[in-house]
DNA sequence: ACATTAATAT
DNA sequence: TATATTAATG
């Protein structure tokens, strides 16, 4: 009988799977959307991890999935999740499909972009030079792509108002175009003012004062008010200054804002619904946060006492 | 490979 | 409605 035991046991053990067919489990035990706010990815996906996301990293609390939106390189990860996925038929599909959280424009980061886009020039501001630029944790360059391409329709109905001279409500704010050029759809490009030489035709206008294609690993912690900065027409971009002051509350860049905050806030619940947090997330998102009924009124960016 | 645009999907 | 995605094109 010893003999069979031992005969057993070795046998057992050369049946055990080898570790590169186990699965692994805390990806496909991991619901998509946990995945996602938790930072989770599949190991594949570590090493070719860049920079960009070490810098952007404490950029907001409230932001969620930083990992590669389609490319998942691993066909390991890939078939094994495939695998799963399949076997049961039921509605489940696997987390291979991760399909990261609608990202909402709030003001302040839409802000972000104009600044992003006043300092690379009309020229090259283009998605990634911006994203680069905005250096906002989790921002993908198609999340820019659509913006831009959004803000540019918005820029070219704006032009076509001023010039055709139809529309008197246009005003100047400490340098920037503020305009009230479509009443309802337009709220959140209001609520940053436009420099005015995005209006204009020029081509080129790298605002090259102090011109920033990367920067400084140290300044990491990042991320402050540039409201007034934009607004004086020196704008200026987060990197460079260790400021970190952020304004905490009520009224961004431009006076009418106050306004259009309320709107974004109600807008947001509206949208949520039922599930608020389902399926969309605010990067970037600092002060609207906010559940008025619950009493929490403000998210402050980071601790505001930075400096 | 990326950018742009229009159309369409969620 | 706001944002994402896709397809065509440069």
């Amino acid at each position: 009988m010893r003999e069979e035991d031992s005969n057993w046991f070795s046998k057992w053990e050369d049946e055990l799977p080898s570790p590169e067919e186990l699965i692994p489990l805390s990806q496909t035990l991991i619901t998509p959307d946990l995945a996602l706010a938790f930072d989770i990815r599949s190991p594949a996906d570590f090493h070719q991890q860049g920079q960009q996301q070490q810098q952007q990293r404490q950029n907001q609390h409230n932001s969620s999935a930083p990992p590669p939106p389609r490319q998942l390189n691993s066909t390991e990860f890939e078939s094994s999740a495939a695998d799963i996925g399949r076997g049961a038929g039921g509605g489940d599909e696997p987390a291979r499909t991760l399909k990261r959280p609608r990202l909402v424009w709030t003001p302040q980061l839409h802000k972000r972009f104009v600044d992003a886009v006043a300092h690379l020039g009309i020229k090259n501001a283009v998605p990634k030079t911006i994203m680069q630029l905005m250096s906002v944790d989790g921002l993908t360059r198609e999340n820019v792509a659509s913006h831009l391409q959004k803000y540019r329709l918005y820029l070219k109905r704006m032009q076509g108002l001023n010039n055709g001279g139809v529309s008197g409500a246009t005003a100047v704010f400490g340098g920037g175009l503020v305009s009230s050029g479509d009443p309802v759809t337009d709220h959140l490009f209001a609520s940053s003012p436009v420099p005015p030489h995005f209006l204009h035709q020029t081509g080129e206008r790298p605002n090259s004062q102090h011109f920033m294609p990367y920067m400084p690993p140290a300044v990491a912690l990042h991320q402050k008010q540039m409201a007034e900065d934009a607004a004086a027409g020196g704008s200026m971009l987060p990197q460079y200054h260790h400021h970190l002051h952020r304004r905490q509350m009520g009224h961004f860049g431009s006076p009418l804002s106050g306004q259009f905050e309320h709107h974004f806030l109600s807008r947001q619940s509206q949208m949520g619904g039922p599930r608020i947090n389902s399926g969309i997330v605010q990067i970037g998102g600092f002060v609207d946060d906010v559940d008025p009924a619950n009493g929490q009124k403000f998210l402050s960016l980071f601790p505001t006492g930075d400096d």
